[in-house]
DNA sequence: TTGTTTTTCCAAAACGTTTTGGCTTTGCAA
DNA sequence: TTGCAAAGCCAAAACGTTTTGGAAAAACAA
C-alpha cells in the first residue's frame, strides 16, 4: 500500500511528471536516453498506474460487467463455472477486468444494477446472459448508449450484437435421431418460460417434430428450470399419466439427470424403455447411468467471443465482426439408444 | 452516458459543489430545506456519484477481488457456483463490487494478477480460495497490507483470518460410519497434494482410521483434482489389483461420481460390494445412482461470511470475529449401505 | 550568418469528487 | 448596544493521472 505515484518518479529523475507519463505511455517525444531511464525506475520502484486516477482523466474504466441471474447460480448450473473461465480469460486478454454481480431476473435489484453500471461509469460494457423474450435490459443499455452484447438475441426493436446461443437447430437433429431410434411419442421438459433459450429451443422441438412427422403433444411440454429438481418432478408426474411418452427431450443436462433418477426410482429403464436426452454437453453427462445422449456445447468458446465482440464495440471498431461459434456436437450414448442394456 | 455531475447539480441551484456533496453524505452542516431540495433535484436528473472520482478522493476502490484457479474452473467445479453466488450477493450487502479473474495456481499470470491488484489500487481487500500448503500469496498480500481472508489456513507464518473451510474434522465421522457398515479396507482420493483441502482431509481420514482401529493402506491413497475424471480413471486401476479396497473415499462429490461409473461400468454393486462416499454435497448427490453418501457443505454460507469477514477487516473493525461456520451434515444414502440394493 | 524544422521537454488544465478551513449570517445573552 | 455561539454555506486544495499547447534547444538549410 505504499504507493508510489508518477510524480515520485518524476522527482527521483528530476523531470516532469508529463514526460514521465508520455514515457510510460509510449509517446514519441521523449528521447531514447530519458525513456530508458524512466522505464527502469518506475519498474524498479514498484510503480503501476492508479486506476482511479487514470480512468477519471481518460474517462473508460477498463472493466466490463456480467450479472448472474441469481436462480442461475442457486441451482448450481454447471454452465457457469465455463461462462465465467471464459469471460474471465478473455477479458485478461483486452487487460481488463471483469465485474460479477448478481440479482433475480426482472427484480429491483437487477434494475439498480444496471443504473449503477452505467451511470457511475464502473464499467465500459456489459455482457448479457440468459436473455429475455422481451428485455428491458437491452432497451435500457441502448437507451444509455452503453455497450452490450448477448449470447441470445430478444425480441426488442434495437439492432444489437447477439451470438446465437441458443443453438435451436440442434433440436431437430436429437428429434430425426430419437425417430430412427424408433421413439415416437416425445416430451420437453424446458426452462422458465420467457427465456429465449426455451422459446427458442421449444420452436426447434416442434420443427423437428414436424419435419419428421411425428406428432406434437401439447400436454407433454413443460417448463422448467434448468435444474435437476425439475426433471425429476416433471417426470413423476409423467410417468402417472397413460399414455406415457416414449422419450423426453430436455433443455439441459441437470432437468436430464432429474429425469434419469425419476425413471430408475419408477423402474422405468432410460433408453431401452424411455429415450432421454440433454442439452448442453456436461462432463457429469458422461458419467451418467445410463451416459447421455446430449449436444455438447462451446460454452467456453462462447463466452470468449462474447467478451471479444464487446470489446470490439467498446473500442469502437469499424464493423463489428460477430465470430463463428464453433458447432455443437450431437453426442448420442445409451440414453436414448432402445437397445441398450 | 450523457453523465450529470455534481456540479451540474450546484449550478442548477445555485448552489456551491461543497454544499450539494455535504448534503448528499448526509453531514449536519446543511439546512433541512437545501438538503431536501438537493436531494430532490439529485434524484430527479439522475445523478449517480462517478467511482473513479470517488476512489481517487476518498483512496478506496469499494471493491473487492477473487480470483479463481483456473484448473478449478475448467473442470466444471460445482462448488464455483455456489461461491460466486455468496461472494456476490454478500458483496452487494456491503455496497462493493466484486471483481474476479482468473488464473492457473503457482503462475506468473497469478503474480501479475495480484500485483496489479494491490499496487494499482483495484480492490480494497481479496478473497482467497484454494490454499495451497505454502501460498505465496498470504505472504505477498501480507507484505502489501493489503487486507484478505482465505477460505483456509495456510502453513505460512503469517497471522491471517482465515475460515475453516476445509471441514477435516468430518471424515472421522464419514469412516466410523463406514466401519459400523462393515467396511474394512478403505481407499482414499484426493485433490491436488499441495492444496490444504487435500492435506487437511487426508490427515482427517488417517485420524479416522485410527479412532476406528482400522488399518491404514498407503498404496489406497491417490491425489486428484477433484473433477469426475480422477475418480473414474483412479478406480478402473484399483479394480485391476488385488486385494480390493472394500470402500472408497472420495474428496468431493464430483469424484464419487467418477467412481460410481467406473464401478458400474466393471459391474462392481456400489454400496453392497464397495462403498462410496463424496463430500461437497452437490445437488446431484441426490440424483447420482445409487445416491451418494456425502457431507453437505455450506459453501454458500461460507462465501458469504467470507466477505462479511473481508469487509470487517478492511473497515477496520476493532476485533475481526470470524463468524461461525455452519455445521456440515453428514448425508448417509445408498452407496454406503452394504444392505443396498 | 539567419531562418526553419525537429527534437525534447514542460506548465497548467482537466477529469469529478471529498475535505479543510474558513466566512457570513442569524439568534441569543448580557 | 456588544459579544458570542451556532447554523449554513463556500472557495480552494487535493487525489494521480492524461492531454493541450507551447517553449527551449538542437539540428539543419539557406
Amino acid at each position: 500500500m505504499k504507493t508510489v505515484s508518477i510524480r515520485d518518479i518524476a522527482r527521483h529523475l528530476n523531470l516532469s511528471i508529463t514526460t514521465v507519463s508520455r514515457a510510460l505511455d509510449g509517446y514519441p517525444d521523449v528521447s531514447n536516453r530519458t525513456r530508458v531511464r524512466i522505464l527502469e525506475t518506475a519498474a524498479e520502484m514498484g510503480y503501476v498506474p492508479n486506476q482511479a486516477a487514470r480512468q477519471l482523466r481518460r474517462r473508460k474504466t477498463d472493466a466490463i460487467g456480467y450479472v448472474l441471474s441469481s436462480s442461475h447460480a442457486r441451482f448450481n448450473d454447471p454452465t457457469i463455472a465455463d461462462t465465467l473461465s471464459g469471460l474471465a480469460d478473455e477479458a485478461a486478454v483486452h487487460g481488463v477486468d471483469l465485474i460479477v454481480s448478481i440479482a433475480p431476473p426482472d427484480s429491483d435489484q437487477e434494475s439498480a444494477i444496471f443504473k449503477r453500471l452505467s451511470r457511475s461509469q464502473k464499467v465500459d460494457g456489459v455482457i448479457l446472459g440468459r436473455i429475455r423474450k422481451e428485455d428491458w435490459r437491452v432497451q435500457f443499455l441502448h437507451d444509455e448508449a452503453m455497450p452490450f452484447v448477448a449470447f441470445a438475441r430478444s425480441n426488442d426493436a434495437v439492432d444489437y450484437p447477439a451470438l446465437e446461443g441458443s443453438y435451436e437447430y440442434m433440436l431437430p437433429r436429437i428429434i430425426t435421431h430419437l425417430k430412427s431410434e424408433g421413439y415416437q411419442r416425445l416430451a420437453f421438459i424446458g426452462g422458465d418460460s420467457d427465456s429465449v433459450f426455451h422459446i427458442n429451443r421449444l420452436e426447434g422441438f416442434k420443427e423437428g417434430l414436424e419435419a419428421n412427422q411425428l406428432a406434437y403433444y401439447p400436454e407433454l411440454v413443460f417448463t422448467g428450470n434448468y435444474a435437476s429438481s425439475a426433471g425429476y418432478e416433471t417426470t413423476l408426474q409423467l410417468l402417472k399419466n397413460q399414455p406415457r411418452p416414449d422419450a423426453i427431450v430436455c433443455i439441459s443436462d441437470e432437468t436430464a439427470f432429474g429425469v434419469l433418477h425419476a425413471l430408475r426410482e419408477k423402474k422405468v429403464k432410460a433408453g431401452s424403455e424411455i429415450g432421454v436426452t440433454g442439452f448442453g454437453g456436461t462432463a457429469e453427462s458422461t458419467y451418467s447411468d445410463p451416459p447421455l445422449t446430449t449436444v455438447d456445447i462451446p460454452i467456453y468458446q462462447l463466452a470468449r467471443q462474447a467478451v471479444a465482440t464487446l470489446m470490439s464495440v467498446i473500442r469502437k471498431k469499424k464493423e463489428i465482426v460477430i465470430p463463428e461459434v464453433p458447432e455443437p456436437v450431437l453426442v448420442i450414448r445409451q440414453s436414448s439408444i432402445i437397445g441398450a442394456t
